[in-house]
DNA sequence: TTTAATTTTTAGGTTTGCCTAAAAATATTT
DNA sequence: AAATATTTTTAGGCAAACCTAAAAATTAAA
């Protein structure tokens, strides 16, 4: 198995590790990867073979230490490549991540670490999301949900819930951007949207879908 | 045939050309990409179908304009990447190569134009070969070979005809790198090896096989 | 707890990109 | 121009990564 694929399929697998602790479904697998399930069986076969998944038949898999340290070996660069894309080439965050899927395939030890480097060891991408170091661990980041912030509250704005490109894009178009302030001036009884002003400025109403995939503390 | 292999085919193609203007042969396009014969006889078909070659069999392929571009184009991102990796990442000239070799093929034009932006839009790779403008075309270099220097010329190091990782490494023990001045100071009888001084400094001495993939001017 | 629905796996196929071995064509010698 | 050598192609195979359709196992519902 190519290490693209397998590191796509490890990625997958951590992701949805994340969300449902006893590990991640063939369904969901394929889903996640845009894949049929029976291909999946196939694979996750292999990659248990290899020491990679703890399989067993008809149930949920999960990573071996092995395993998880490759997923987050290839999150760490895609998040720091993610950060080349803006900081340095200036793409804005909605454009990003079709090429940082790209790139984090890129397998040289010495690349990622020096690209660290060179970006100042970042430890967060353009999107909030925290860059794992070069031993894997994460920076620790307790965030609540908008929807979470009192009325009349005010929070910094520090990471999303949602990566489409349409949420990033929407946005963009409000204002509401990493580190920007946002007060919570209205919880609107009927469909819980809330009107936020964003830092101290524009007011707008956001749906109560949007406000739960902002991430704030 | 997916674009990774198919841009080494075409690159391949492009660089035997270069050497050989009738075009390039199945045997030595099979030996440039370390795979068989056979394998290739069977890629070039379908290079041929989709109007990248001219393919007749029995014959030695050339690349149609569309392939050319194509071939260029990836010429054009492994440079490029080849100059991020020395100029932002401090890798050495002999470390860049099988890295480069993957970044190009990471196809976004957009990525691509940022990039070269990014750098200054070089117009030479850190071996002093040139890189293909966005409109495929090269800067205009009439260098020599270091053995085509004559007795007690000067002449300023530019580029190299072999790339292999044990000739850079030589090159950068005996301090010669590009921009370098070179003064040929003896041409030995017996086996036309030279002397020559390095920045009017450092006396070494070359052979004729080292001096003949060195170039100038 | 039996039936129904869902999920996962198996079985059998396809394409891609590689292989080896042998046949066919071309090129080189004698 | 024959014979020999080299090159290229054909034929048949293999593994990877995908597919569909059907069977088996598990889970949920009646």
């Amino acid at each position: 198995m190519s290490s693209h694929v397998e590191e796509n399929y490890l990625k997958a697998i951590y992701k949805l590790t994340e969300r449902n602790k006893d590990g991640a479904y063939t369904n969901d697998i394929a889903y996640e990867l845009n894949i049929k399930p029976a291909t999946v069986t196939e694979a996750i076969k292999k990659l248990g073979e290899k020491g990679l998944i703890h399989y067993e038949k008809y149930k949920a898999v999960t990573l071996t230490e092995l395993g998880k340290q490759i997923a987050i070996k290839t999150i760490r660069k895609h998040r720091l490549w993610e950060v080349f894309l803006v900081e340095k080439l200036g793409f804005k965050w909605d454009e990003i991540h079709p090429m940082a899927e790209e790139l984090e395939h890129i397998g040289f030890e010495e690349l990622t670490e020096r690209l660290a480097q060179f970006l100042g060891n970042p430890e967060f991408d353009p999107h909030g999301d925290p860059i794992p170091d070069r031993d894997g661990n994460f920076a620790k980041t307790k965030s609540i949900k908008l929807t979470g912030v009192s009325l009349n509250g005010t929070a910094v704005m520090t990471g999303i819930e949602n990566h489409t490109t349409s949420f990033l894009q929407h946005l963009d178009k409000i204002g509401i951007k990493l580190g920007i302030s946002i007060t919570v001036k209205e919880i609107v009884d009927f469909d819980k949207s809330m009107l936020i002003s964003v830092n101290g400025e524009k007011e707008v109403y956001l749906s109560q879908e949007i406000a739960s995939n902002i991430l704030c503390k």
